[in-house]
DNA sequence: TATCAAGTTGACGTATAGGTAAACGTGCGC
DNA sequence: GCGCACGTTTACCTATACGTCAACTTGATA
């Protein structure tokens, strides 16, 4: 289990760029107890692992997730004694993320229609000035 | 042309409860310069133009656009010199809004899609411990 | 007149995810 | 010994849209 023929080793930089992101990210998150790279001196060495968990979090943002939550699965992800709540809760959390998105899908589908609205009476403004503005579409209140 | 008779007027308090808001947004988007009461000494009056105006700066707020965006707009089409102009650019602002949105929409859809698809690998998982982790879907980079 | 409600300004706090700068340490090659 | 490329920490800055608090005036009322 040396890791010395296969070292696999990262300095900040390095990982930041592999992962496409600054080291200023990755000493953010290291604040934040998200991870916590083994260290020579005071110098940062991330392993192999230290990569997977890092590409864990990212997935975790870009599915929207905040880095408090991303940061309290891994936690409970770690330290949990059985692997099944830990699922579960994955499963609770991601329907909930997916419920809080499908309202972000209407409220984008009303805005949208509602922009089109205004559009349109814009257009029949511009084309007879005569026609009062008027507008099919109520707006929510 | 006298209001006196008909006065609509309305203090801080009274109309940020009219319009759902607190009096200190009110205040700040005076300070962001969108609107300008009237004042008697030191004391905001608000009249009914201005309600008119506040109710434009929500409806702009409801579909997304900044503050600044909406100081901009109302800026141009208070000391424009001919509407046509403003129209346009009412238009053009609106269809690169949809745009915007339209794009959201895609990412949203995309998550949700890569959520279910984590969900169902989970619950797979979870009945049979023995298959390995497998999503169908690949993550986008 | 004492007090209360409602108005005013100014300043600082909140949340998020880092960016940016300052000041400093350290190994390496020449 | 010098400079360079890295690394480190601390601390303040960014944007957005207000919330919250403090301190102060002013007009109306009991």
């Amino acid at each position: 289990m040396d890791a010395s023929n296969h070292p696999e080793l990262y300095s900040v930089t390095e990982l930041a760029a592999d992962l496409g992101v600054t080291a200023r990210t990755l000493r953010f998150y290291e604040d934040k107890g998200l991870i916590e790279p083994r260290r020579i001196g005071n110098t940062r060495v991330y392993t192999h692992r230290d990569r997977g968990r890092l590409a864990l979090i990212l997935r975790g943002k870009r599915l929207g997730f905040s880095l408090r939550e991303i940061r309290d699965w891994l936690e409970l992800y770690e330290a949990g004694p059985g692997q099944r709540r830990q699922l579960e809760a994955l499963l609770a959390k991601a329907a909930e993320r997916i419920a809080t998105l499908e309202q972000q899908r209407q409220d984008i589908d009303a805005t949208i229609a509602e922009l089109k609205d205004i559009m349109g009476a814009t257009k029949r403004w511009l084309a007879d000035p005569n026609c009062k503005p008027q507008h099919t579409r109520k707006a929510r209140q």
